[in-house]
DNA sequence: AATATGTACCTTGTATAGCAAAGTATTAAA
DNA sequence: TTTAATACTTTGCTATACAAGGTACATATT
């Protein structure tokens, strides 16, 4: 069953991931799995069918490279790690965010009604 | 012509439209285009054909409801209000909005990859 | 050898949010 | 009467997340 606090987290993070996956990346390469598992520890829990159509998708915008490499317990995985393009849309994504969080912190603040 | 930056910032704030608005109705009665001001005010633009859809579904959601009140300018002016049950919802967006700044920051801060 | 288990990657169909663009209605000014 | 300004609404499109299911490989169990 999805609570309510379920669904407002998911409308809430639309557009987020494909930031969080960037700032992931840009500490270290990943793959697949792992990044689930980090998002985990973070507090921001992603299924595989919503994160492997995003790497594919920052992939083919050029954000993201992979490598394969054999693993020692089970088939070999996909390592991700973000490019120069990604790191340059990471800068950009770190001014949005900065953005998004002063705009809610004003509105949050400022009660005053705009006059018109 | 959209730049890139446009681009980002439109993916980022998909879901946080509906807390924003809850936040400045919080604070005070406001019909459309003024809220469009006030969010242009603090940097989020948005355009008439998101508001509008959004402000009904949220009205039909019970978190809104509106009171028609003339102009001396114009044609009349659909002020919204929050509800209770909008305000309930509010404090689990505040909650959650939390979480996914909190959830940023662990991720920008530990670039310490997860052991598997 | 055959089967089951765990790990990892991928795809399809659906719901929904935001946006561009166009439309309707009211008021007042030219 | 026409034009402009203000305000509310709708339609079609794109993109994001998710649920559910599928494929492939390696190892342990029978």
């Amino acid at each position: 069953m999805e609570t309510n606090a379920d669904n407002v987290r998911s409308q809430m993070r639309k557009g987020v991931l494909e930031y969080c996956i960037l700032c992931i990346l840009a500490g270290h390469e990943a793959y697949a799995s792992s990044i689930i598992e980090e998002l985990k520890a973070a507090n921001m829990i992603v299924v595989e069918g919503t994160l492997y159509p995003l790497l594919i998708r920052q992939k083919n915008q050029g954000l993201l490279s992979y490598r394969w490499e054999e693993s020692t317990q089970g088939p070999p995985r996909k390592y991700y790690c973000i490019t120069q393009k990604g790191r340059e849309q990471l800068a950009e994504m770190d001014a949005a965010w900065q953005d998004m969080v002063s705009a809610i912190a004003t509105l949050k603040g400022g009660n005053v009604p705009v006059q018109l």
